[in-house]
DNA sequence: GTTTATGCAAAAGTTTTGCAAACTA
DNA sequence: TAGTTTGCAAAACTTTTGCATAAAC
């Protein structure tokens, strides 16, 4: 698991004009972590600790300036909630609905996509995969198998 | 275009032990038309004028019921707003990112899904496809073209 | 020194909840 | 009549906004 190299990200964005501040730099560093899938409000109570005057209103301006500019997709796989992902190109999501966790999956799910359709011109696309995941399938065996016993 | 046959559905809802109030009726019947993508305030608003006395949250308990049931599917394509789908199976959704319009894709995209992936359960997919929609197409290239005649 | 971003607090918008009253079977 | 569901209003959450202050270049 190779750390993101951001410093190329911040050459990137001050090359576009914008100002990196302390709070920007911060919470692009804590969001471009491998396989990380995080809501404003998980990025915002994180990094409080160490920054507490960072506001969440600039967590929000922030992750909306990286899905802007590329450097963040916005995942919806969760109603009222929007996730941040800084693994990008089309991949699928998988959603456990017992605990809530996402992963990506690099596999099994093959999708050929058109530049349109329809007469639509599509310009991204993504697949959510809604399921149980391992550790709660493992769990709920240990749960029914400690029931039958009795 | 054909009417869905809600009636086979009040049977089923029915037979499971739902009450099935003037509410719940005027709901399903109102969220069962062919293509329709609804979110619940829509509902509400247009059910209102017929129906004054129905209230938001008869309209939300109503929709879970029904996903729960199986009748109606969520689409999470637009953060901060949930879309009933009563369309069912997995079909790819179509959003426009310049009028919001959704619209329903039955082709152009292959999904081999499987029962299980990265030992994970698969229970559901939903498939999102963002674009700029035909008709804002057209509106796009009217206004290039009467501009370039300037 | 000028421009841009931040932080705060309030607002906006969607969805949920608790409970008495109304309705369904 | 017993058991559910409804409607209301308030609460809970996430996200956005406006503006004075602070930070960045």
């Amino acid at each position: 698991m190779e750390k993101r190299d951001y410093s190329k990200i911040v050459r990137e964005l001050k090359d576009k004009g914008y100002t990196l501040s302390m709070a920007r730099i911060a919470i692009l560093r804590y969001v471009m972590k491998e396989n990380a899938h995080y809501t404003a409000e998980e990025i915002y109570k994180n990094l409080k600790e160490e920054y507490p005057t960072l506001s969440i209103a600039t967590v929000y301006n922030t992750l909306k300036l990286l899905s802007k500019e590329g450097y963040l997709q916005q995942i919806m796989i969760d109603p009222n909630k929007v996730i941040y992902d800084s693994t990008l190109g089309i991949h699928p999501h998988f959603y456990c609905k017992v605990c809530g966790k996402i992963e990506d999956i690099n596999s099994d799910i093959k999708i050929q996509l058109n530049k349109e359709i329809n007469g639509n011109r599509v310009e991204e696309a993504h697949i959510y995969v809604y399921g149980v995941c391992k550790d709660c399938l493992k769990k709920q065996k240990s749960k029914r198998e400690s029931l039958s016993l009795n």
